[in-house]
DNA sequence: GTCTATAGTAGGATAGAC
DNA sequence: GTCTATCCTACTATAGAC
């Protein structure tokens, strides 16, 4: 498995994601937050000032409008996410392993550092204007077919008894759903999640 | 099968959910409509009023605040369709049934009639106030333990691999995500689904 | 790049007539 | 039970000094 701390450096470097230790990254960590917890409506320009601990008029140095900070939340989100799941199949053997890894990657995404922006990238999605919504479909859409070629891949094995889209979806809800229940301190690993997972997919390790 | 509108006329004379005939029961499925379609904080007591061909002032002879609609919305959704898994649990015979009439109940209470309040209940949430959202969550508990004695149930018979807690989250993840993809007219009816979400838990109709 | 001050607007809720 | 009119508050965003 590649470190993931050197896949947020390439991003950074590469100017596709905003470092988390300067400004923006850390406003932006902030906002996510604050989304999450309050919802983008009730959260203020005045309370993501403050989190940073500057004044609401300040704010607009930065980011042109309050949505434009929504949308780099999710656009950065996005990128940092669809490389770590490629790092994650590229690391993986078989397709099932592939699967397992995306699997583990995504709940990790959600459950992780970076899960108060999954969560706002799930409960957002309707504060964002139409332009920026089409932005952020277009590299969902790269995400999305990480999973599609691994579960296809398993379709032709016949190891995947449904279709590869119902199954992603379902797929989707379960593990982002994850976020309103899952506490690390609850006596349940993620890894345990992961294997509950693909157990209730009928596809136990038998092929390892 | 019990008659669903026969459920609902008891519940309306009971006086738990309102006539959707009335003035009342009109408005809140304009809520649920406006609600799903903007966001609760997006929909403006104008936009609630004007769907029902009032002024913004007349809605609060109704109702004493905007959130006290929101709270009607959820609180009568959850009443119906609490009622409806009951009738569904009832009239099945096995424990298999049971789920799987539970799976399809919830499928059709997400993408049926009342699909948009039920889509309002996940996603704005957060916007109901703290003692809200204390009452809803006693509601949600009756219909919750519905999923969970036959869950249980399953477990005990040794059909059911993995934990019911787990299992009903996973379930409810992925169930109310299908808000976001399902469309009746896509050549995949909600009988399909319900059997292609029973066959990824592995349960497919062996004992029957 | 941050501050102060404020313009400009829109929203929730109320009052009183009919 | 609905209308009109409006109060009051809170918000996003801007302007210009430092």
């Amino acid at each position: 498995m590649v470190n993931q701390d050197s896949i947020l450096c390439s991003l950074v470097a590469d100017n596709l994601v905003s470092d988390p230790a300067g400004a923006r990254g850390r406003l932006l960590r902030e906002a996510a937050r604050l989304f999450r917890e309050k919802g983008y409506e009730r959260t203020t320009v005045r309370d993501l000032a403050a989190a940073v601990g500057i004044q609401s008029g300040s704010l607009f140095h930065h980011f042109r409008t309050k949505e434009e900070i929504l949308k780099a939340v999710m656009v950065e989100t996005i990128r940092l996410n669809t490389a770590l799941m490629q790092a994650a199949v590229d690391a993986a053997g078989s397709h099932r392993d592939k699967l397992q890894a995306l699997i583990r990657a995504e709940l990790e995404s959600i459950n992780g550092q970076t899960g108060e922006a999954m969560a706002v990238l799930v409960f957002e999605w309707r504060s964002l204007s139409e332009d920026s919504q089409a932005y952020v479909l277009e590299l969902r859409d790269i995400y999305e077919q990480l999973w599609l070629d691994v579960l296809e891949a398993l379709r032709g094995e016949g190891v995947l008894a449904a279709d590869p889209f119902v199954v992603r979806r379902m797929l989707t809800g379960a593990l982002s759903w994850t976020v309103t229940w899952y506490r690390p301190d609850g006596g349940l690993t993620l890894d345990d999640l992961t294997e509950q997972v693909v157990a209730m997919m009928g596809m136990t390790n038998s092929g390892a």
